[in-house]
DNA sequence: TTGAAAGCGCTAACAT
DNA sequence: ATGTTAGCGCTTTCAA
């Protein structure tokens, strides 16, 4: 069998205790001791058994993240920004994706309990009683992020979707833009809602309708949504939309296309914005205009919180909501009084 | 405290090692004690301690991933693969992004065997003595992945690179290309390496030489790339490359408007080649030949590899190469007798 | 089919 | 500064 620490006490004419302390680090050794078990550490290779410790610490060191998708460019750049402060905290991540499918993320919520996670990190899905009952009955703090939970009732980071939805239709409709159309993966989804709620909310303000066939449900990937574009500016001039407002880049792009594979032109027939600000925003012509969602901020700060909620240390708040802006760009035309 | 398996055997009045059973599923159990023991597992929301278990049983179900950087596409989706064949064996994946850097590889492998893990995927990096001395003192499987191991000691799920680099490159010189420039992330990459490998090979085949001034290694991002392009492409027209093979699609599609941006056409006058077909390869206009890298199934099989070491099955091949084969599209002219 | 008991490798009082 | 000794919650012989 392996190394333990009992061989290592043995070997060094110490007791476990002692070879414990040094391993842990603690002041309580003297230096020669110290020197002596480190270097009988050494020559045997021994290697702690953080599965042992973790049973007699209760102290895993583990944090659990469940999330849709981690081939999805969004939650694969806000895990990068768990992972580095997890990092920083020393503690390591169990992922799973969950397709967004209700009984998948409550049987990861119950496995990753099981493996006695200090804390959990629920992504980008939407909650309903099954989920809050498990958390509750969790004994180990969750942090919601980029989650939509109309309750509030579980620390949370994320974004004002609707409030972000909002300002990227107001401003299309501030510059005369007569038709905005919503290009949207499907509206089951909590997130396409919440957006949609800006959307009607901005239509609202100024006395505006929402326009049904204005309103492109599509999925969420390039292809569909290319197919959906098309068929909407196969409409004529006058019911045809002078602006899109996509739910995300890719849907953005997919809009880009459609204009330009009408004959028409970015942005000077159709203006379009995006949604997120992926990488993939600079990587088209012309350049998305997009809302600015913080992936890895999400991340990093949900993680960060996380860590305080374990450390119990006092938060000031536990509904975090970080900021929105648009960056702006060449597919929507240039502001007025902006160079 | 959290209830624990005696409080269940003393409730349902048999021993531990019965509830033991009954959560293992053991078939010699009589029905009317499982029912009984169920009940009250039930009753008390009794959730196993996975830690426990772990030592007890010396199996921790989980694997550990080693990859360069969740955030980026390319490993995203092949730890899409992975999670899904672990999934389908039931692992649970615990992941760590080293950022490709030798200290925090070897840390992270250290961590990961101090945490039981019955195996490890290690991604994309490159293996020096200190990774090879580490795994072979493992005793638990380790398989690489899209990972560049000249000694071909371990077991590896790849593509051929080399090869692949090659039949790309081949292809722009087989229909009359002048020049063909590289543009790669920087050639200290193995990965890079490998691509810069089968680029000469199909040059020195057709009895060509590398020119200097064509290969242009630049950072991974499209910034970058964009930057470096134009510089190639200011050359005068009789040193102007004909035609990019570059190291990644992100590049490629700068490339693609590095060569827009110099009034040129693509592929009319220059021809555009990219690498691993990620998502983004059908997102840019013109869309992108790119050569294929399963992403996917480098992850999927790789996973599946490991599960056959973990419970010693037989495996046919320890060095697993997949195919390759390049996805033809609008960023290099149709091929002579190609509808 | 069930139970008793000895670990798994470590930490954490408590003593010394 | 160091050692002793119980556990941590489970699995796994071995017996019955």
């Amino acid at each position: 069998m392996s190394v333990t620490i009992y061989d290592v006490a043995k070997r060094a004419g110490v007791s476990m205790a002692t070879v414990s302390r040094v391993i842990n680090g603690s002041p309580n050794v003297r230096p020669t001791t110290r020197k002596k078990v480190l270097k009988v550490i050494e020559e045997l290779g021994y290697r702690p058994n953080a599965v042992a410790r973790g049973l007699a610490s209760r102290r895993t060191t583990t944090i659990g993240v469940i999330l849709p998708d981690i081939s999805s460019v969004f939650f694969a750049e806000l895990t990068r920004g768990i992972e580095d402060i997890a990092n920083m905290y020393d503690y390591d991540i169990l992922i799973s994706s969950s397709d967004a499918n209700r009984e998948k993320e409550l049987s990861l919520i119950g496995s990753m309990l099981e493996r006695q996670v200090e804390g959990i990190l629920f992504l980008g899905g939407h909650l309903d009683d099954a989920h809050r009952r498990l958390f509750k009955t969790a004994n180990v703090p969750v942090v919601l992020v980029a989650t939509e939970d109309p309750e509030r009732e579980f620390a949370s980071v994320r974004i004002d979707l609707g409030r972000a939805a909002y300002d990227a239709v107001d401003f299309l409709l501030a510059r005369g833009n007569e038709r905005v159309a919503f290009l949207t993966y499907p509206l089951y989804s909590p997130m396409a809602r919440a957006r949609y709620a800006g959307y009607v909310e901005a239509l609202g303000e100024r006395g505006r309708r929402v326009e049904e066939h204005l309103v492109m449900e599509t999925h969420p990937y390039y292809e569909r949504a290319l197919k959906a574009m098309a068929t909407l500016l196969a409409l004529p001039a006058e019911k045809r939309p002078t602006a899109i407002f996509a739910a995300s880049d890719e849907l953005a792009i997919a809009a880009v296309h459609a204009v330009q594979d009408a004959g028409l032109s970015v942005p000077d027939d159709v203006e379009v914005v995006g949604f997120d600000n992926t990488r993939i925003a600079q990587m088209v012509r012309p350049m998305l205009t997009s809302v600015v969602q913080p992936m890895y901020d999400l991340g990093a700060v949900a993680m960060r919180l996380l860590t305080k909620f374990i450390r119990q240390e006092p938060v000031e708040s536990r509904d975090v909501v970080l900021p929105h802006r648009i960056e702006f760009r060449a597919s929507t035309r240039p502001r007025v009084g902006t160079p």
